[in-house]
DNA sequence: TCTGGGGTCCTGAGGCGA
DNA sequence: TCTGTCGCCTCAGGACCC
């Protein structure tokens, strides 16, 4: 390990939550919760103030709406929130070419590939300035962890949180890990965690004193060597700049379990169609194909079958997919259908005749998806209004959906910028003087150059108003109209 | 009361050829 | 020719992460 705490991991606070806090005034200081929206939806991210609550990232929505009935609920956008991760990526790039996003508000950085840190003192300064420069480009706070190795360094900004930074000292590392949990460690989720409570391990401490033979013993080869190691603040794990992908899937939760097999069926072949659109828009193929299926009861089965050759060819994953789904007894009912394409090429295999059905099959795709977008963004002929998403309005301007229902939009008018909370309106949800807008940038600084905003017509649609977060006040609450129905 | 979506990695069983 | 074994591959499931 090195002796030097040059490890950078960048962890945006409660990120998808503060994006929308910054984007919304009148949500400033509110409890904000992201995510699905549907009757199976859970929790992506909620702000602090939401914490209080009891809320918590992962949480089935049901849940958190009785903890905090009075939270403002929205759908993700995850187009603004890609553009805003692009600029807080590109300013890590400024520090070093070797940044290892793990996802869109998480980074390491290694400073000293780099030259922008040599010691302790660089790399704090190094921190220091990271956090004011993301603050100036977005508008958000990031926490920062620096460390001898990517795991301290990620427990660093775990303790940094929120809007802090923490440099572990070098030599300092066993101590600082002896009386943390065994959760702690990255690798330790609620299974391991179990296991070694059970044998009387909870700390880190304890897992370095019971020694790499007994947590083999415990957890396999594999994972007791690597949590061994960890619990000894021993960590090699390089900052990887580039990763390959090694697999591409879809998968579709249903409001409803569905129990007809031709519907099911079809539903397969839809998530096949969309999984090698995505396979082809990485320029990918495959040769094995997963079929995932989670009955009624939350059981969850995968079937695979493995090609000859990769493919990218719609009408072959498709058939491939049917064939698995042969296998499986979906009469108790299914809640979960995914696709999936592994063991990746760059490449193809196909003979002529497969290219030319895929490319015909391809066309057909491509038709379907127009028609779904237009389904999903339009019912009867009248638009759709996602909580949270951006509007404008010919006389009043910039706004964002607080909620929809009931043949009416409910449209908060602020912007970024604004001083005060703004006025909200109800229109009727065909009023031709609104529509859809681009997310406006968070700051004066802007979005970079070329970076696009969110189009709004690509996103699940809620069936709930949110409230204002502050009055317990709710508006227009939709009654059952169709809008959450399952697709399809 | 309920439990998303998109990934990665590991383990163990069983088939198969050398 | 039969048998054991080793290594590799495929398949299914589980755990974990964000």
């Amino acid at each position: 390990m090195r002796r030097t705490p040059t490890i950078l991991h960048l962890d945006m606070d409660a990120f998808f939550a503060s994006v929308e806090q910054a984007s919304k005034p009148s949500l400033r200081g509110k409890a904000v919760i992201v995510g699905g929206l549907g009757p199976r939806g859970v929790v992506a991210t909620c702000s602090y103030e939401a914490r209080v609550f009891g809320v918590h990232s992962a949480m089935p929505m049901a849940q958190a709406r009785r903890l905090a009935p009075n939270a403002a609920y929205l759908v993700p956008r995850f187009q603004l929130y890609r553009t805003i991760s692009e600029q807080v990526m590109a300013l890590l790039r400024a520090l070093s070419p070797l940044v290892e996003p793990l996802s869109l508000d998480e980074a390491f950085v290694d400073l000293e590939a780099g030259g922008a840190a040599w010691d302790l003192e660089s790399a704090r300064l190094a921190g220091t300035k990271l956090r004011a420069d993301i603050r100036e480009a977005t508008g958000l706070t990031g926490s920062v962890g620096l460390a001898a190795s990517k795991m301290l360094a990620k427990i660093a900004s775990e303790q940094a949180k929120p809007d802090g930074l923490v440099l572990i000292d070098p030599g300092t590392e066993r101590a600082l890990l002896a009386p943390l949990t065994v959760r702690t460690l990255p690798g330790v989720g609620p299974a391991t965690g179990d296991h070694l409570r059970r044998a009387g391990i909870t700390t880190v401490g304890e897992m370095a004193e019971a020694g790499e033979d007994e947590l083999v013993r415990l957890l396999g080869k594999a994972h007791g060597h690597a949590l061994y190691a960890m619990a000894l603040a021993h960590d090699e794990r390089p900052v990887v700049a580039e990763r390959e992908t090694k697999s591409v899937s879809v998968e579709d939760t249903y409001d409803v379990d569905i129990h007809d097999r031709v519907r099911v069926e079809l539903e397969v072949q839809r998530l096949a169609d969309r999984c090698v659109r995505r396979l082809r828009g990485a320029g990918l193929s495959g040769r094995t194909i997963v079929l995932k299926v989670r009955r009624y009861d939350f059981s969850t089965l995968t079937r695979s079958e493995t090609l000859r050759g990769p493919t990218d060819d719609p009408a072959v994953v498709r058939e491939a997919a049917a064939r698995l789904l042969d296998s499986v007894d979906t009469t108790g009912g299914v809640r979960l259908l995914g696709v999936g394409v592994s063991g990746l090429a760059d490449f193809t295999q196909e003979d002529l005749f497969a290219q030319a059905a895929g490319e015909l099959a391809d066309e057909h795709a491509e038709e379907h998806v127009e028609e779904r977008d237009r389904e999903e963004t339009e019912v009867q002929g009248e638009r759709r209004w996602p909580a949270g998403h951006d509007v404008r309005h010919t006389e009043y301007g910039h706004g964002w959906v607080q909620g929809s229902g009931l043949g009416r939009v409910t449209v908060r008018f602020e912007t970024p910028g604004s001083e005060v909370a703004g006025r909200v309106r109800t229109f009727r949800v065909g009023d031709p003087e609104l529509e859809p807008a681009e997310p406006l940038p968070l700051t004066e600084a802007g979005f970079p150059v070329g970076a696009g905003g969110d189009a709004g017509v690509d996103q699940r649609v809620d069936d709930e108003a949110v409230d204002g977060g502050g009055g317990g006040r709710r508006v227009d609450r939709r009654e059952g109209d169709g809008f959450g129905a399952v697709r399809g």
